[in-house]
DNA sequence: CGTGTTGTTCAGTT
DNA sequence: TAACTGAACAACAC
């Protein structure tokens, strides 16, 4: 699931019921989540700390607490689930913080990403060196000039995290489809029209995403129609489905250029 | 048994 | 150098 709006719903269910909240315990049922941290450290230095206010950047959640900061990123599978009790647990649970009201559970089926405790705001830093603005804040001029100043493929272009942080596949899909763009158009090809346009679009996706917590299927929107009848909802055409980017790509040839 | 999956990284190639 | 390609990671569902 996680791009950019289902991470900041990660980030308010967080708010809701971690921040703030004392951490009892720290249960990890396996450590391949585990990214620079033993179980045992996770659990010595967590244990007793206090969660504090979560932010994100692009997709990844960050929490500092009165120790050290955790750090997520929940790949392509992670997600997070609060329970009253410690009832009803998932298979797919594999780290459990036991809290002074309720537990708060990291599921993973895929573990291709997970959990990283760091020590210090710099730490945290590091972890995002690479990381390019993210895409609710940066400007339309930012965007603008970090798309022109390489050739590159648009899809591709807007899938690198160390140029804008946060989109992902389906959210890349939806803003072309919507910029009317093609995904394989080139960056140097495209004018201050197609720029401004693609920003916007990109902006109005994002905001209607992200009290959804995922890139909803709405009527005039292509990500429901992925699954269903492959049909462009603008001009029911069908939907070209090929490779871009490394990644399967669902677009209109009569309604992206 | 083969295919596909909303993410990232790395080795190898163009 | 820059950009691209495919595999790997891991665990399924169909």
């Amino acid at each position: 699931m996680p791009e950019l709006p289902d991470v900041e719903g990660f980030r308010r269910y967080l708010a809701l019921h971690g921040a703030g909240r004392r951490i009892k315990d720290v249960e990890v049922l396996d450590a391949g989540v585990l990214r620079n941290v033993s179980g045992a450290e996770l659990r010595r230095e967590l244990r007793g700390c206090r969660f504090g206010e979560p932010c994100r950047h692009g997709k990844w959640l960050l929490t500092r607490t009165d120790g050290p900061w955790l750090a997520i990123h929940f790949g392509m599978t992670g997600s997070l689930h609060w329970s009253a009790s410690a009832e009803d647990r998932h298979r797919h649970d594999r780290v459990v913080f036991v809290l002074d009201r309720g537990e708060l559970r990291y599921r993973d089926l895929r573990k291709l990403r997970g959990l990283w405790l760091l020590h210090s705001e710099e730490g945290v830093q590091r972890l995002l060196a690479n990381q390019g603005p993210d895409a609710l804040s940066v400007s339309r001029v930012e965007l603008s000039r970090r798309l022109s100043s390489r050739v590159r493929g648009l899809k591709s272009a807007l899938m690198d995290q160390r140029l804008i942080a946060g989109l992902g596949n389906l959210l890349v899909d939806e803003m072309l489809w919507h910029a009317g763009l093609a995904p394989q158009r080139d960056t140097k090809s495209l004018g201050p029209a197609d720029l401004g346009t693609l920003y916007r679009e990109m902006r109005s996706v994002l905001r209607q995403s992200i009290p959804e917590g995922c890139v909803p299927s709405k009527p005039r929107w292509i990500t429901g129609h992925r699954d269903a009848d492959r049909r462009c909802p603008r001009c029911h055409q069908s939907l070209r489905r090929q490779t871009v980017a490394g990644r399967t790509t669902y677009w209109c040839s009569r309604c992206q250029h």
